[in-house]
DNA sequence: CGGGGTTTTCATTTTTTATTGAAGGCCTTG
DNA sequence: CAAGGCCTTCAATAAAAAATGAAAACCCCG
């Protein structure tokens, strides 16, 4: 005779028509600038959150488990997309979302694409020194090309300062 | 006794130190938009390559099987970012790197970011529907953020025309 | 139209990335 | 200062993404 099974499945407490959308809206965006799902999932439950919720809040209504939460938690604290607010007579932390959207953004631009660039930027100047020891039919191609991409990598970069301005005004 | 196995490595020539720096530098930027690997690997060969390669050539440099290199060059002619050219006396497609860089960030831009956004837009136009009908404590807090994504998103979406020029430019 | 080489498709395998949850640390409170 | 709730770590597991390669389709020339 079979019981119900011990409900090893989180309790999931369903969501609202409102909550889905916002859900896989962040979702989306999220996954745009290389974060996990459950960051997405985490951020959208909060932002049509008109309370703070405490960690084990998003863990019941999105169905996730403690290693996710906190995961998501974690990284939404580091991007500054998230602060925690004080709720009396609870000693668990609450967090509300930060509506400054532009701290996505920014974050994605200084965190992800700036390094980059002034990586790929110190690494042309490696490639040039090994460039100019080739044979000459294949030193000017490479030596031409590598101009190319430093001058458009050195545009790309001096533009990230009028962006970062653009999206936080 | 043991005999040498046979080869089911693929051959790998070795690269030249300037084509691993090419190729460390393109995977890193094609993944930030979202591009695997492979795709990376072989634009950063072709991008230093003074002869056009078969696909052959590159599944032999670079050490990658046919499904990869045929992947790899799939996007990469997807995004414009090679062509082919005709080399006398031989069946196979040649490819080049296409030197326009801008291609890539106007690819990521009007193929994910844009979509994105637009899809954006129409979701808050449906939550605003949803928030309407929700408690007033709730609707109104719900209701202002909307607003303010919305605001932000399209701010956004005013960028992308300005940024686009700017690349290419 | 037939044979050899070339390219594409796609089900399978491998690799990578994200999630899970048990164990242990920490902090507050009584 | 002990007990209980909360938070964090991390090794194991699961899910997702990418690579593999066999098989089939597609050319050209002859």
């Amino acid at each position: 005779m079979q019981v119900a099974p011990a409900t090893l499945e989180p309790q999931t407490e369903s969501l609202s028509a409102l909550e889905v959308e916002s859900i896989e809206l962040f979702i989306g965006f999220f996954k745009l600038i290389g974060l996990q799902k459950s960051v997405g999932e985490i951020y959208g439950l909060l932002f049509v959150s008109s309370r703070a919720l405490a960690m084990d809040d998003s863990m019941t209504r999105l169905g996730i488990r403690l290693g996710a939460a906190r995961q998501g938690l974690k990284v939404l604290r580091s991007v500054g997309a998230v602060k925690s607010v004080y709720v009396p007579g609870d000693r668990r932390d609450h967090y509300v979302a930060d509506l400054e959207l532009s701290k996505f953004a920014t974050a994605f631009i200084q965190e992800e694409l700036k390094p980059r660039l002034d990586r790929a930027l110190e690494r042309i100047g490696t490639m040039e020194t090994l460039a100019s020891e080739m044979a000459p039919e294949d030193r000017e191609t490479a030596e031409e090309r590598l101009e190319r991409l430093k001058h458009w990598l050195e545009r790309g970069e001096s533009m990230l300062p009028w962006l970062l301005k653009f999206l936080v005004k």
